[in-house]
DNA sequence: CTGAAAGCGCTTACAG
DNA sequence: CTGAAAGCGCTTACAG
């Protein structure tokens, strides 16, 4: 239909005005008497006129365009916050540019660069794990106040976040392992180093003291978030003299590789012992058992940070809203966890 | 630092030379002496340029980026697929955009503006199931050859495409579970009207006919690709008086569903019936019993549809390599697969 | 309400 | 090997 794209100089052509008119009949129609914007409104149909971003951009000194940074891509924790993320931002006219931090490391490019080069407007960053250097040059660019972290964050800087209630999720989970009459508590941490890691470590051993339990130090497994770490767990675990009758892991992917295994080896949950995750993925409500665990909205997680960040790039020295956002977690009961036996 | 980001005008001053040369520099150092180039090197830092990307995308007129479409974001089955495409795309540095078909639908946006718009040079979507007016504008406009589709296709269209070997996969699931002895064969399969479907259906009558087996209307059960529609066959299957002894399902999901609401009814896999998947998803290795499945390498299939959207930007008239491409599939077997009870 | 004109920051024939 | 100049397609004070 269409050989060439059409300018807004065809449009004006067409239309008998000027590209300033046009400019404004598309961006500012109250600008414009009614009969110029008919006018223009035709000439726009009969060239299949569409806007050319890189001009808009250049001028305007906008990418129109956000960046999510995530730490691994292949993750699938990560899918449904970049719903929420993208369903704001294009409801505002907004794309969505993603990268993953092994990624602009190995290509040799800066999370920076994308700023400065023109290319986003702001990020969000789902990665709390930036080497220090990338931090400061966050820190110390001009644009640090379109920079926003969310889920994870990095402690001791002055980025804007957003997370979910870690802490309190946790005590959640350890006080309602506590009520169906459990004395004897484990924990399976994620990364050493992750900032989420040490909030639910550190919330766990608070509520265990709280609760005046005996924690002997073996019953804090490390891993990391993964299903991996969860086989392994499971294995420190039958290895164990005096085995915790629950244990609560600090992600549900651990927590599904800590069934997986304790279950290949002949051990049945919750009959012989219970295990609650952290998040509430897809998949724990079709495991078997079905996963008890720690619900995190990560689709208003998603929408709440690309809202943040939008009032941030709208007006950078007085953003609308908070600076921090935390979010409300609840607890989802499912079979994975039982009253101990008698 | 930096207060005000330098432009190459900046670059140009400090080092004494001419914009052209600076961006001669930048672009194309074989052009330029080499005491140009230090110099301009060296002002460069001085002076902490960063190339502005929309100053080039409008003058080049190039986006440098490409735009990903799924059918949903929240699905984990595309997130290794994004990992392979955005490690071809940075590498070559072009950013990736991501949006989804429903929100651009929502949004009332148009797939083709994103070319139309000069926001992106190429698009890979991996969602055959566009609605025919989307697909029409998509092979209408001159662009079309920087169209390309990855996991699903549309039949009748003229896109190149990458997929993987859907038909023999299946095929050599249904080959697998008759050498296992099984000859009640059944199988559960993805949403109707989608290309996957019926290649994955096709395939299984064709190979079930081949092996002379027999097959009631009633083993073939309608499904979609969700771990519910795995819940709803497994139902069916403890409804039918005769029921087949092996179970092919057209992805992983729906055979962990159709697992995990069996084992929920007292039955067990592999034991009273032999469950496959297709896709050998992440969690395909951890479920209990763990999953046998046709594995798709969803990192190639990522890396590849990069790669020939890549050609087809750089040459449209003439692209190197292929117009489509179809990647191999194999067999992993586990252990919700065996051979039926005596 | 509308237009002429400048300019956003680059790249690239063209000429030397 | 280098520079002057045009121009990519918009937007926006400024003037009327």
């Amino acid at each position: 239909m269409v050989a060439k794209t059409s300018t807004l100089q065809d449009v004006a052509r067409v239309a008998g005005v000027s590209t300033a008119t046009v400019s404004r009949t598309l961006s500012n129609p109250d600008l414009v008497s009614e009969s110029t914007r008919t006018r223009v409104a035709k000439a726009v149909q009969s060239t299949g006129y569409r806007i050319n971003r890189a001009a808009r951009n250049l001028r305007t000194r906008r990418a129109h365009s956000a960046l999510v940074v995530l730490p691994d891509l292949a993750n699938p924790f990560f899918s449904e916050i970049l719903e929420g993320i993208s369903r704001h931002l294009s409801g505002r006219g907004y794309s969505m540019l993603i990268a993953s931090t092994n990624q602009v490391h190995e290509s040799g490019e800066r999370l920076i660069d994308y700023l400065d080069n023109a290319r986003a407007d702001g990020m969000i960053i789902l990665d709390g794990g930036l080497s220090d250097d990338v931090v400061a040059s966050l820190e110390n660019t001009p644009q640090a106040g379109r920079v926003l972290f969310a889920c994870e964050w990095i402690e001791g800087t002055g980025f804007a976040s957003v997370r979910s209630e870690n802490r309190r999720g946790t005590r959640t989970a350890v006080r309602y392992l506590h009520d169906l009459g459990h004395r004897k508590i484990g924990h399976v941490t994620g990364p050493s180093g992750n900032v989420l890691m040490h909030a639910r470590h550190d919330a766990f051993v608070e509520e265990i003291r709280a609760l005046n339990l005996e924690l002997k130090p073996e019953w804090i497994i490390p891993g990391d978030f993964s299903l991996n770490a969860g086989c392994r767990a499971a294995t420190s675990w039958l290895e164990m003299d005096d085995r915790p009758e629950a244990v609560f892991c600090a992600s549900d992917q651990i927590a599904l590789g800590f069934i997986a295994e304790l279950t290949r080896n002949g051990v049945t949950v919750p009959d012989d012992v219970s295990v609650m995750g952290f998040d509430d993925i897809d998949f724990a409500e079709q495991f078997v058992p079905a996963l008890t665990s720690i619900h995190q909205d990560r689709l208003l997680l998603g929408e709440t940070a690309a809202k943040m960040l939008m009032a941030r790039i709208d007006s950078p020295e007085d953003p609308a809203g908070d600076h921090a956002a935390v979010l409300p977690v609840s607890l989802v009961v499912r079979d994975s966890t039982a009253r101990p036996k008698p």
